[in-house]
DNA sequence: TTGAAAGCGCTAACAA
DNA sequence: TTGTTAGCGCTTTCAA
């Protein structure tokens, strides 16, 4: 900048000017410097001005998920950016993988970077370290879960009642024996998705039967296993419940396998791409990514903006969309 | 940082010693200093870190993609960042959306940033506008399509290869009338796509037929309505090679509401989360994303730590996965 | 081993 | 309308 205010034969300042589009600038000299700029192929430092900027803005904002790379997240992320360029921030992600550590490691970080906001998928119990950074002006949102020992604001799937309202739709079918497949049980999301699945199952007087309730299946593949071994039991489920969406695809597997894809119902919580497509269409709980991220940032740009209302909650219904694989009949069974 | 020092009694210097773990410091002073940190909830500010170190750091590179909403480029995205955590780096991302205008918007964006090296997914014809930075030291790769009007290392797909190969497996299964299916014409992959396509078809001594081709299905919804067109003319292809997932997707869907999917082949380019489980399975060129991202940040950090060697252009080699849709014979017609 | 002081590129307050 | 000067939070040079 020094060097096109020498060529330009003006002030720092002016050339300052200049580059913000400060109006009270005489044509000839923003020309002049337009000029300068042009020829040194001067590139302003966007660091530099946050660094020195009064209110601190750094047109950045944080974005924490699990995993950019899950199908869900990353059109939640997409989201993000969108609201966020409207808003004229760029947005710095990273993938935690569900360790508490590293989402602190991790949001550390982005703090250090003085980003104007947060958005956090959280994996930890305690956000209490957050606590100074929030009363120092950066505004945090949480994604998916709700923060603990912190308040502020969040945006969550109705999970509980959203596998009640997948497990009710197998119960309605006639379905008695529907088995949970669930992924990690520390989990929040998944203790509300099983609360619901418990809850549906009481609500219509059907006793929950442990032993066609499978937990801590991170993976497909272990969801594929444990689905495979709970069909081929003696006594086995005539309808599966599927608590996340890598969990469905693993059930669909183990389905094909034992052949039972077009006789054992089922319903999995989140859409996929290509659910319609499979034979049958899989029914599931299906919510929204572009909802949740665009909600998101935008109550985080609202705090950004100096919204001091009372913390929000915010809980984004699922809906069921049936295609086939919820709507399967029990099987008749002598022995009942 | 200065309140820091003064609560611990030291000077300034000493407080960066500790916060940057020099070796050169007490160990009592290392403790007073500690003891100052935590009780002030002291976070060192990375961006005047930057800003003002000599070598110019900012722990960050940049990406742009079309969309890290899509699946292939979100798994690129999350393996970018792996590789560049490694480096200790953050990952700024931004969705380009194919358009040149926006392209250069948010690579000045990035380059304001100081970010030390740039991934870009290019939309623009015309790179030129990277000389200057790539003068001052910022270390530059392509993804996907390789710069025009720039010298910059780049990280392709073998599109013409492997487009050649799927159409030469159709070939191969006696197909002879096979239709193109392919996205935006002004594209550059696409173009190499087609080229394959074309090469293929003259290997084998068939004429290319005009009327097979369709460009510019730029989403999986006129993907299905130029498939289904085609597939309800007089005269229709025999075996359909969709140049793009969403475009494969589209394809599926046509062939499933005329009733043709068991009868008509259908090879893509680019593999799809459950191409496996759709009935039949889908056959594709698949590309690695993880190997995209990570080798293409691997050659980023090798410039970024000054590695003068000479620009490399590394392609990616296709690999057809036989799931069936691929596999499908050519119906026998009488008027052959 | 430690400290004092300069300065990175820019904006903000104030003066002209 | 334009210029001068100070200083953001840190690292770096140089001296103690």
């Amino acid at each position: 900048m020094r060097d096109v205010a020498a060529l330009a034969g003006v002030s720092l300042r002016t050339v300052s000017r200049v580059i913000n589009d400060d109006p009270t600038v005489a044509d000839t000299l923003r020309e002049q410097v337009r000029g300068a700029v042009d020829q040194l192929h001067y590139r302003p430092n966007l660091t530099a001005t946050h660094f020195r900027r009064r209110d601190g803005r750094s047109f950045t904002v944080g974005l924490l998920l699990h995993d950019v790379a899950n199908p869900f997240l990353a059109t939640v992320h997409r989201a993000v950016q969108d609201v966020a360029r409207a808003h004229g921030c760029d947005v710095l992600a990273a993938s935690g993988t569900d360790d508490p550590l590293r989402e602190r490691e991790v949001v550390e970080r982005l703090i250090a970077r003085r980003v104007e906001g947060l958005i956090i998928m959280p994996a930890g119990d305690d956000h209490s370290y957050l606590q100074a950074e929030q009363m120092s002006g950066t505004a945090i949102v949480f994604l998916d879960r709700p923060p603990a020992f912190l308040a502020a604001d969040s945006v969550l799937a109705d999970n509980r009642k959203g596998a009640a309202k997948g497990v009710r739709h197998l119960l309605s079918g006639g379905h008695r024996r529907i088995a949970y497949l669930g992924y990690r049980q520390s989990t929040w999301t998944n203790q509300q998705r099983y609360q619901g699945y418990c809850a549906a199952l009481r609500g219509r007087g059907v006793a929950l039967d442990p032993a066609l309730v499978r937990q801590d299946l991170c993976t497909a593949e272990l969801a594929e296993e444990a689905t495979t071994e709970l069909l081929t039991r003696p006594d086995p489920p005539d309808a599966l419940f599927a608590a996340q969406a890598a969990i469905t695809i693993g059930a669909i597997r183990a389905l094909r396998s034992v052949k039972q894809s077009e006789s054992t119902a089922l319903v999995g919580f989140d859409d996929f791409n290509t659910a319609d497509l499979l034979e049958p269409g899989i029914t599931v709980v299906a919510h929204d990514p572009v909802a949740v991220g665009s909600l998101a940032t935008e109550i985080l740009f609202r705090r950004i903006e100096g919204d001091r209302s009372p913390i929000t909650e915010h809980v984004l219904k699922g809906r069921l969309i049936q295609r086939g694989s919820g709507e399967i009949s029990p099987a008749f069974e002598l022995s009942r």
